[in-house]
DNA sequence: CTGAATCCTAAAAGATACTG
DNA sequence: CAGTATCTTTTAGGATTCAG
């Protein structure tokens, strides 16, 4: 009985982990983790467009769920190093796949997404 | 100059796609009909907590990204069956490839939560 | 059966100002 | 430098009703 693999996905703990990768920030800064550790103003330096607050709350988050690790150095000013952990590393791969992916299919979805606005457009335009 | 791979992640043709897969909703009907077509009834009765809206907002993206194709047949009542596209089978594979990462380290990531949740209690807890 | 339309709530994210 | 605290805007998502 194949139902079993369907059940699999509607299972919460599956879910619950593709909570963590979805939202705007969770994915790329793993990817950028992935590479080498950072610390908090170099990732703000490297992502121009996060607030200081997403880029807190989604570091929180990701060290909450044990991605990330979060050291500080007690330096005057102080400095904190995120890094991941072998979690991180470990969910890093599957994530990297997906990068790639998209990297190679991108212009595949945005010339589908082009082709769809384009025929659909009879309710608005006028094809007759 | 190892700068190169941060700004593939900061490529905007890569975040959009993977905006695609964020959502409630996308990856999880994507792994369903990677497994077989699927007709808007079935999809709903095997994602109980879906809403129709959801369910339609979902597979009209997904349909307009190139993942789905949707076929409509002229029965009374109409049905409609919805399956992947190549395009779409091509994304399954590092989705699965994410599923099964999370249902190997689901308990890994629960445990770290929780082991976060009661050390950072101080603040609310009392530890002294 | 499939799905469009409307209304409404909750969650995510941005802007800004302030602190050890 | 690395945050916290508010406030506001934006987006996602749910509930309900109606239609081909």
């Amino acid at each position: 009985m194949q139902n079993d693999d369907q059940q699999k996905v509607l299972d919460c703990p599956v879910r619950s982990v593709l909570a963590d990768i979805s939202g705007k920030w969770n994915t790329l800064i793993i990817i950028m983790l992935a590479e080498r550790p950072y610390r908090f103003g170099q990732l703000r330096r490297h992502i121009p467009d996060i607030s200081q607050r997403m880029l807190t709350q989604t570091l929180r988050n990701l060290q909450r769920c044990g991605y990330v690790n979060r050291e500080v150095f007690p330096t005057k000013p102080p400095s904190v190093e995120y890094s991941l952990t072998d979690l991180g590393r470990s969910i890093s791969e599957p994530l990297q796949a997906l990068i790639q992916w998209a990297e190679l299919h991108s212009d595949a979805v945005k010339t589908a997404r082009k082709n769809y606005d384009m025929v659909e457009n009879r309710g608005g335009g006028n094809i007759r």
